[in-house]
DNA sequence: CGTTTATTTAACCGATTGGTTGACGATTGA
DNA sequence: TCAATCGTCAACCAATCGGTTAAATAAACG
């Protein structure tokens, strides 16, 4: 079983893919826009981004014959919960912690 | 060329290497130990084991016999600050996680 | 010493990844 | 209407991934 967070760390460990969603913080974009300064095709660049909406970090909205991709941080921002918890927590209450983080995530993804 | 990020959020992709960090998050372990509650082989495990080793997510130290793995949450903060840039996510709320504790206190108790 | 324990290495496997090219459907504009 | 544009799909490819088993290395035990 393939969950949430397997795909938004899996589409966050391309480069390619940090860089067209580092373009997305700035600004939507179309498709063709989004491929632009990168040295591959089109049909590469349309999968990174069937890649990046399938883990929930993007959105895409097809207007006309053009499909608008913009950010959607909340996959990110539950990833960036998941690793909150190392580096702040030491030994003490893992499982506890462990359940504090599901509670949170439960709530968000509503 | 393959950068720091690329191998940390590859290697946070797959649920076992993210368990395992988790068991490290209490104790360090030596590699059978590690290995042990998965069904896979010892194997399998000490791959894991190296990729998170590669990516800076754990120090591994050879003393006898026994190689022993620890967190180092070094490489992890170094994601988690990258991830900062989308949004402004509030860090971990640390007053809500103490909260969660007491009301689990109090559940126990009855 | 020989045996058991701890761990890595090597060879192999099928599935997935990240890219290509070319054809295709849908929309737009002259 | 017809050509150009936007984007995806299908087929293909080499490289990597996550697992296996078996053999190899190294240290400790009795």
């Amino acid at each position: 079983m393939e969950t949430r967070l397997d795909l938004v760390f899996a589409a966050l460990s391309d480069p390619t893919r940090r860089a067209i969603l580092t373009m997305l913080l700035e600004d939507d974009m179309a498709v063709t826009d989004v491929a632009e300064p990168f040295e591959m095709s089109l049909a590469a660049i349309s999968k990174h981004l069937t890649i990046l909406s399938r883990a929930g970090l993007i959105a895409q909205e097809k207007r006309g014959r053009v499909k608008w991709c913009k950010l959607d941080p909340g996959a990110l921002r539950e990833a960036s919960v998941w690793m909150q918890g190392f580096g702040q927590f030491e030994p003490v209450n893992l499982d506890a912690f462990e359940r504090f983080l599901e509670e949170e995530l439960r709530d968000d993804s509503l």
